[in-house]
DNA sequence: TTGAAAGCGCTAACAG
DNA sequence: CTGTTAGCGCTTTCAA
């Protein structure tokens, strides 16, 4: 059963509550015939270090918390497990928060991590959030946006070159020889979405002769993609892409195996690109070429932005961090 | 900037502490004036009440950590949405914490959340973590294991029937006519691995003339799916299994691919049945049969037992909740 | 090395 | 309705 505080164990020792407190935390050096005598009463009471008091005293907490929209998706758990190393690295914890994509859990999680007075939080948002993130930060608790570059200068953020990201997919493709290139993704409004397809937009210009389709979709899961492809699937052979860039993995997985289950070769006859290379990428029907940001590193590079700017506020540093993507090549667009 | 406490608020509201305090919890009326006043005076000096302060003086914190081992697993993020949702409900928060399926990690988590002070914590967990509950128990934390039954008495759980689970996959293949029955799972010093391969053994000995074999793998992934199907199709076709009972959906997943790819008509000459039930069974290339435990019903189950016993400590409710999952049954199986 | 004591921000009991 | 006040558990000067 759960018992008193320091002053119990400082008690139960017969020391003070300050030679306690020394022991835990080893500001000062302690005899070791009290350090034993502590240790005992710490064990016999069950005596756990409250960290409202600690915190309170201290008067900042060593947590950072994380929200991320969609905790299932792999790619957010991977950013989740570089921020946590480096965290660990720099002796704080992490809290996750999921917020479901949901902006009014969003707020919650915000407020929630406020009151708690958290070191920094790492925010990867879907919508308009910055907004948020300001008055937060006016009261003083710093964050960074993780997945978008953020539109105001103050505000830290690290994304992912998503123009580069498209052109790099279409570029591939093109120097395959493919001509008819169908981008699938949607919708328009998400900055993700709008900057892969300028990207790749920028390759087909460049291109004479390449056409670039625009197949609209407003959700990016495996089954708008079979939806996508059994449209594809019955068109007349000839007004077909011959290469499809998808928006997302999920999507595009979706897409090859509903071609590939209505007979078209992959990549043969339709090849394609996804986007995120998440784990079930490697392991699709066909394993699917995918344009990949650097994840391990993304978490990292926040979690140290994050502490930069916590310590020294008027930052002088680079706040919005652009990482480059790169292309993974698998079968479904070499395979030929 | 952040600035002052609750007194700076009452100091610049011209009312005393109290009745800010009252104004924010409502614990008793403030006339319309001051809360204007006491409003206007938080807004201005960016006020956000201290947790930590409040949770010193309150004694307890409104606050429930649910510690997963491996948030990529839809599983666990499907039950965490259970909890959470139920959490919201009680006016409680959840912080989320990723073990990874480490154990010391999933220590350290273990005593942060009892120096947060937190009502209670949801664990989830791969290992032998009884002991460790036992000794958070005692010190006063009290915890809800999730997806095993726990062997004592003392510490509540909620689990799936997993021996049910394999009886129901196994008897539907017998049912659908197959007599050669491979089990794919492992290790078998997981219970719920043990448990699905015995009430899969229990179905088969009694129906005559039915064999069960066993294919142990090391992980329960896609990639480990593909390794086993592979082998598989190395067999010459006497001695290939007429059914595949997959300990769980992604190496099921895996199984189906590498099958269909090697030229073998799933279900007519090999039919599957997979576990979890994940979002990606529905969407494979063959639709997946799969045993489905009840994952809403668990998360919210787990949040209500954990309310019961953090009330009353000496339980008098039944602590040991188990739920029965049930076949969805899919192309993969029945589509012959 | 050790002890004594102040005070972090907040709530609730009590007195008006 | 409103103000005063006593701590909640902890860390940290400051002296000894």
């Amino acid at each position: 059963v759960a018992s008193g505080g320091i002053r119990a164990v400082a008690e139960a020792a017969d020391v003070s509550v300050g030679t306690v407190s020394h022991y835990l935390n080893g500001t000062s050096p302690v005899s070791a015939a009290k350090s034993a005598r502590i240790q005992a009463a710490i064990d016999s009471l069950g005596f756990v270090r409250n960290n409202a008091g600690r915190q309170l005293r201290l008067g900042r907490s060593s947590t950072i918390g994380y929200i991320a929209p969609d905790v299932s998706n792999p790619f957010f758990t991977t950013l989740a497990e570089g921020v946590e190393r480096r965290a660990r690295d720099a002796g704080l914890s992490v809290f996750l928060a999921n917020s479901m994509g949901d902006s009014s859990r969003e707020d919650s999680y915000l407020a929630l991590f406020e009151e708690y007075r958290v070191r920094g939080m790492i925010v990867a948002s879907a919508g308009e959030i910055e907004p948020r993130l300001a008055a937060v930060r006016s009261r003083g608790t710093p964050s960074v946006l993780m997945g978008q570059p953020a539109s105001s200068p103050d505000q830290p953020s690290v994304s992912v070159d998503d123009a580069l990201g498209g052109r790099l997919a279409a570029e591939h493709l093109i120097g395959r020889g493919r001509g008819r290139i169908a981008f699938v993704g949607g919708p328009l409004t998400r900055s993700q979405v709008r900057n892969r397809l300028e990207g790749a937009s920028a390759a087909v210009r460049e291109s004479p002769g390449v056409t670039l389709e625009v197949v609209d979709v407003p959700e990016r899961t495996i089954s708008a993609g079979h939806a996508v492809a059994t449209a594809l699937l019955e068109r007349p052979a000839a007004r077909r892409p011959d290469a499809v860039f998808a928006v997302n993995d999920l999507l595009a997985i979706g897409i090859v195996q509903t071609l590939v289950a209505g007979g078209l070769r992959v990549p043969q006859e339709v090849a394609i690109v996804g986007y995120d290379d998440i784990e079930y990428a490697e392991n699709a029907i066909v394993p699917l070429s995918s344009v990949r940001p650097p994840q391990e590193s993304l978490g990292s590079a926040a979690l140290d932005l994050l502490l930069a700017v916590a310590e020294r506020p008027a930052a002088p540093v680079d706040t919005h961090l652009v990482f480059a993507p790169r292309l993974v090549e698998r079968r479904s667009s070499t395979g030929d």
